[in-house]
DNA sequence: AGCCCTACCTAAATCGTTTCAGGAATTGCG
DNA sequence: CGCAATTCCTGAAACGATTTAGGTAGGGCT
């Protein structure tokens, strides 16, 4: 089946190629009406002959012709990791809508591969890049600006005047989680976090000395510092576990999903029972959460609305419309299987 | 900054455009040279002059040209299910490898919208389709098809002469996991499956019916067909266990992972144990096979695999070349938290 | 009538690359 | 020495769309 170009459809209806374009860019007026000077009948017959002919407008012309490619970039540290590949999925479906192109790909929290991947992204013209930063890559960044490409940051932040930024408020995610627990009447609330942390760590850690320190309960804050590899963080977590009846500990926040993971497993090795023993409140969603008599509280950050905003606030970028390119949302608390639907906070 | 193009480097190097081209376009050789009839002192200052211009192809002009996009689109059903995240993480590197851009959408299971996103695609002049089809999107492949565009298959089957297909050996699967509680000592092993299944279900069922009738306990077999709807499929699951004593079960295969979330969610409510009451054979993986104790028994997917030879079946059908368009790969069964090297039938 | 305006349409240039068809200089070979 | 082959290089024609600049016809106005 031979290629059918905007040229045989402008022979077959009679038509210039210039109507042709015209017709086949058009977008619909509110009235229901092309909003492109050509005559309502000639339009028609062309969309007519278009579909009959089964005509597809070739990407790569009109990108080169028209300076545009209608894509962007969205790279994440880890697409394997349900956080990211839930938002990934929501982006590609407002992208979807707006008629733009999305190429995923994933640094693997690794700064060099990430810094390729911009390169790559930006030899496939990339419109905008929407980037999950890991630790160290700044100078990766930078090259975003170099280039004049417009960037959104998620997750994480990153210095840099020139970003966009559509961040979760984990000072805000950190303090509700707590102020739940001091709710129920807890005070010795004890933290387990990563020794060198991202922003996206650090705030929900101040957001626990915030809520301790308004409860007067600061003399209990006890942030336990973890590795971030694997073997030595569990075991790091079932030291802590394990003296937590000696300090008396009344609930542990775990403030990802994996420290959370390092958690359940410290309690199934040191014979600990989740209400019985400790509380706990963790972060983002696991099976396990759910799996729990009762649901183990937990705070998520609102997924769809990340990915909307930032592709919309990517789109104003290129458009060149750029009010307000920081834009803070909300966590929420997870009690009892059932999501508040308001800010857990608001209602203390 | 203004787009520096190949002109641009052609007059600064003092060669022509053509012979920029060449030099971009070459492939190091194994010998470590150019495999292009270009001097190698040219080529080397005619890199140099792009370099410090920081020339970038511009891929529109190229695709334009050359009638090639380097594109492929990935569609799965559900791009938020970690086994389909997992297998489109390493499809993007595999391709990044090859200079292969990779498009990403997720039908959720719905054929309609399957079709809609393979007309986008096709849009998007891909050279090839990796599709994991859903239920009934026999006419949406169709277009694929009319539209001479290389497709191959992963995870379900769907009929057609053309497609490539990229599966895993599910008969095998559920003979394996069956075989392991056989040879556990045993008899009495059923099975909780969905009523109106795709082909990857029924085959591990007929797996496990294959393993129990050669082991002569054909008496046995019995598979509980559950509602695909959450709320009645837990309630069935829960329905089966509870009659599970009576019964005399000695162990369950639960032949996906959220059948297994359902399995582990009618323990916790009918307060049963696992290794107590009766054992389970899951699918999959999940943070709660790992989090048990002992770990549970669960039968993996190679994934990386899956991705591999499914960018590589592709780009054979892309080129031309297409000898086998059938690979099939097996399942590995995972016990005691470590990976049999060899799938484990073998060891029986 | 003469002029302008609007509505509808078109020819041709252009985007940046690849590729075709060959040209010039050098080397190899009988 | 002469012809062919090889090596290195080039000009110009595509690719298929968008966009610029403008053209024609008809209606309304003075």
């Amino acid at each position: 089946m031979k290629k059918v170009t905007i040229r045989d459809v402008a022979k077959e209806a009679g038509v210039s190629v210039t109507l042709v374009s015209f017709v086949m860019n058009a977008k619909m007026g509110k009235d229901g009406r092309l909003d492109c000077p050509v005559n309502p009948n000639t339009a028609r017959r062309v969309l007519e002959v278009a579909k009959r002919l089964g005509y597809r407008r070739n990407n790569a012309a009109a990108s080169l012709r028209s300076g545009r490619s209608h894509t962007i970039a969205v790279i994440v540290s880890d697409i394997s990791n349900a956080f990211f590949s839930e938002i990934c999925r929501h982006i590609e479906n407002t992208a979807y809508e707006m008629g733009t192109t999305v190429i995923f790909a994933s640094s693997e929290e690794n700064p060099e591969k990430l810094s390729n991947l911009i390169d790559t992204v930006i030899g496939y013209n990339v419109e905008g890049m929407i980037i999950a930063p890991c630790l160290g890559s700044e100078a990766a960044l930078k090259k975003a600006v170099d280039y004049n490409i417009p960037t959104v940051l998620i997750d994480r932040d990153m210095p840099g005047e020139d970003f966009g930024r559509v961040l979760v408020d984990n000072v805000d995610a950190g303090f509700i989680a707590t102020k739940y627990l001091i709710h129920q009447g807890f005070g010795k609330i004890e933290m387990v976090s990563y020794k060198s942390g991202v922003t996206s760590l650090t705030d929900r850690e101040r957001g626990y000395e915030k809520a301790m320190e308004e409860a007067g309960l600061q003399d209990y804050i006890n942030i336990h510092k973890i590795e971030y590899e694997a073997v030595a963080a569990k075991k790091m977590v079932r030291e802590t576990f394990k003296d937590a009846s000696k300090r008396g500990t009344e609930a542990f926040i775990l403030p990802t999903k994996k420290i959370a993971l390092y958690g359940f497993n410290a309690l199934n090795v040191l014979g600990l029972n989740l209400p019985k023993d400790f509380s706990f409140v963790c972060f983002d969603e696991s099976d396990i959460y759910d799996l729990n008599k009762p649901v183990v509280p937990h705070v998520i950050q609102p997924l769809q609305e990340i990915a909307e905003k930032s592709v919309e606030l990517l789109s104003d970028m290129v458009e060149g419309k750029t009010d307000n390119k920081n834009i803070s949302l909300k966590a929420k608390l997870v009690v009892g299987g059932r999501l508040g639907s308001e800010p857990i906070a608001a209602t203390f």
